[in-house]
DNA sequence: CGTTATTTGCGAACACCGTTCTCGAAGTCG
DNA sequence: CGACTTCGAGAACGGTGTTCGCAAATAACG
């Protein structure tokens, strides 16, 4: 019923400039105000009067150059992965797919709140196609259908996110809760299965960046070995 | 410095009754108004007010039984989680872990608000237990390491998770909006990957429920398989 | 049966939120 | 110079999570 127009996404909505009054910001500048508010104070702080106040303007003026908040995340998103600095594809291609792994968990430590935008909203914006690319590229000699090429490509990135939200979990306090009714249960009794791997000693866990890397790495073979 | 009590999760906040008042309600009707509220209206609909209004109260009311909306999220997406039928292990382990996947995908399609509890707030309340305690029976004549059996569990989770919301994302028009910048930017060319593999036909694409199935286990075998 | 202790229910209020309306200001174009 | 177009942003609307305070309801005690 409701027309439900095309709604381009936000990089599509181009502005025409040259005529009226010239905007004395740009998308960019906001999408930048907000990422370093978010940095700070998480992704709850990204506020449309927050991100305002911060460019020393009103926030019934951020809608010049976004036509909401969920225009801002996703710009937020695309930007963060422009941090990416993806070289020329040489060698195997499991070594380039861990490689774009390794930086994509480095973006995400650097800005926690990119993980749960990932997560809930896998949104390819103009950076985010250039990484799919690349990653396309690197897996170009594979024998894989290009469906499971563009899997593989979603499973990276999810695995990924996973993974950083729970090692950003783990130093927040965040991993107590979970962690208190576990203890909880185990004690309880009638689980003896949990008890047993959780009581076992976990020794000399490895280090996050290689656990996440064996893991991974893992993944992927499973998931891109030849048929059958 | 501000004190951090320790702050247990909603499971292990219980109230000593007995004395007082009763309350005229439980914990688990909450939940239930929670679940039936954003099952018709989707999770932002699930409002103090609007959750307490369908249980003819007050929104003040709702933290006589939890602490806050957050609380309230958890117990929505463990409420779930006891929508599992876990059958007695048998057979071999992979056959088991996808029986889970496919209930839990099963699940998800269900409470389409889901996805996005279990991708953005692991928490492991008692149903949750009590499915990472079959896991782990499933695999536990399995020689992986007590760690990488937990990732498999939390791999299994997550990648169910976002396959049932790219699913539900694609029914609704979500999905659209992503569509078309991927169709302009292999139409603006310099992304002749991209082009090429959205370009070939995707011939006879499988159901949803098959292709997850054969992702997930290939995902499964590659973490589960043994060392080198 | 009071009386007291304890707990619940919840209206009112607070601080904030995203978004829209409106209109004056600031430019470009003919 | 208008005419036109775009931008800036204060004010307002309807909604949010949460806290406060107090009346009401019950249990336990004497």
């Amino acid at each position: 019923m409701d027309a439900a127009e095309p709604v381009l996404p936000v990089w599509l909505r181009e502005r025409r400039a040259g005529v009226g009054r010239p905007a004395e910001r740009s998308r960019a500048e906001v999408t930048a105000a907000a990422v370093a508010l978010a940095d700070g104070e998480g992704l709850a702080a990204v506020t449309m009067r927050r991100v305002a106040a911060r460019l020393g303007t009103g926030a019934a003026s951020l809608y010049r150059y976004v036509t909401g908040r969920d225009d801002l995340l996703d710009l937020m998103a695309d930007e963060a992965a422009a941090g990416y600095d993806l070289p020329a594809p040489d060698g195997p291609w499991v070594t380039g797919l861990l490689e774009v792994a390794r930086q994509g968990r480095a973006i995400m430590l650097r800005h926690p709140w990119l993980p749960e935008l990932v997560l809930t909203r896998p949104t390819l914006g103009p950076h985010g196609v250039d990484l799919l690319e690349h990653v396309l590229t690197l897996l170009a000699g594979h024998p894989a259908a290009a469906a499971r090429k563009m899997e593989a490509f979603a499973v990276l990135n999810t695995v990924t996110a996973a993974f950083a939200l729970n090692e950003l979990g783990a130093t927040a306090g965040t991993r107590q809760r979970q962690g208190a009714y576990l203890a909880h249960a185990v004690a309880a009794g009638g689980h003896p299965q949990v008890a047993a791997v959780l009581g076992g000693a976990f020794p000399a866990t490895a280090a996050p960046a290689e656990r996440f890397e064996e893991t991974l790495s893992r993944i992927l073979a499973g998931l891109l070995a030849p048929d059958d």
